[in-house]
DNA sequence: GACTATACGGAATTCTGATTCCGTTTGCAG
DNA sequence: CTGCAAACGGAATCAGAATTCCGTATAGTC
């Protein structure tokens, strides 16, 4: 279990084992503070000196990218799950509603998602998300459930909005769920109103 | 015109001027580069030293607030005109739709409306906004057109959220705009689907 | 057990951007 | 005109984080 990956094979084991204290740290202090985290503060989460941390990551964006990566897996493999869901409509809202939970559960990725969009795309191609994307709508466009005026493209963008809105404070803060289910009220068919073209 | 503003009124005539130019200058960088333009720029932009800049905002989160308590101002006119619209639900859109708006064109604006609650409180409570969009939803629910299961407090958190979208990247870039008639099309009455309950 | 390539820790350095300071200039009251 | 309080400009300073460096420690091999 927990097998070797690539990038850990040929390490020493001591290097391995604080690799991966560093990635459970990082992932542990970017969820609950965001991307403004430090790597310090990293390091000493993990119980290893700052040289270890950049022994394994160059940069902090390299850190960054390689925890984004590791989401972005598990979301086009949830994607890939509700292309097999029964309902193609619930396929595609509850692919929709993960995306907002895992924001949710980590501030580092609400980031991600709402202010480095290099990063984002770098994640997202490099694992086929646009295209199950471009199947779950069009699979839920079939079905008739979800409006035929949308296009596949409009789906990453309202999953990154959904990541500013898990981290509302004030009043608002603990409804998101309930804004996740008006968004999907809106995207269900028949469409209300016309929606203006593209481009702007 | 241009009437003299009370934090104005008893400055040196040139120490007017270069507020005003300062002012002129953040709302512009602010605009196109977000929070993090800097502030030796701002003087630059500004032609003024950056003592100046200092002078008149001790820091640079006071030249922020008074920056958005501008932008503020103008949202809550906009959300006492709008209870006059004869269509009730038509200006709980419009209110909507302005805020994305100004979002879309201050990206500054966004960066406060995502990730400075302290700032957007702070200057939402000082002009009323959250009786205003109190009123709004009251309007638009007795109207009918609005679902009955959503709440004031709801109608803040999606125009933040919508701030978001507005600066989407890639494939996404310029679709806001369909983006809003879908959450618009989400509010509408009669809800398709069952609000979870709030707080979690 | 000895040897050496790998790794380690963490103080010191570097970078970036905000903020201070002070000698000089200027509006304006008398 | 003068006098001087109010403003100015912008080099210098400070502060917060990222990143480098190097003397020391240790897995893994013979």
């Amino acid at each position: 279990m927990t097998a070797v990956t690539e990038t850990e094979r040929g390490l020493r084991a001591d290097a391995r084992r604080n690799r991966r204290a560093v990635v459970a740290a990082a992932k542990k202090l970017f969820a609950d503070q965001g991307l403004d985290a430090q790597i310090p503060d990293v390091a000493k989460t993990a119980k290893v000196g700052v040289g270890t941390v950049y022994r394994h990551f160059p940069t902090k964006d390299d850190l960054i990218a390689a925890l984004a990566a590791e989401r972005f897996e598990r979301l086009a493999e949830r994607a890939r799950e509700e292309l097999e869901a029964e309902d193609p409509w619930q396929g595609l809202c509850d692919f929709i509603r993960y995306s907002a939970q895992i924001q949710a559960d980590d501030r580092g990725l609400c980031d991600v998602m709402g202010s480095r969009p290099e990063v984002m795309e770098t994640a997202a191609e490099s694992v086929g998300l646009d295209t199950l994307c471009e199947q779950l709508v069009r699979r839920a466009q079939r079905s008739g459930d979800l409006r035929k005026d949308i296009e596949w493209e409009e789906i990453p963008m309202i999953a990154c909005a959904l990541g500013g809105i898990t981290k509302a404070h004030g009043p608002g803060a603990g409804r998101w769920p309930r804004l996740v289910e008006i968004v999907l009220d809106g995207l269900h068919a028949p469409g209300g109103s016309r929606l203006p073209k593209p481009s702007g």
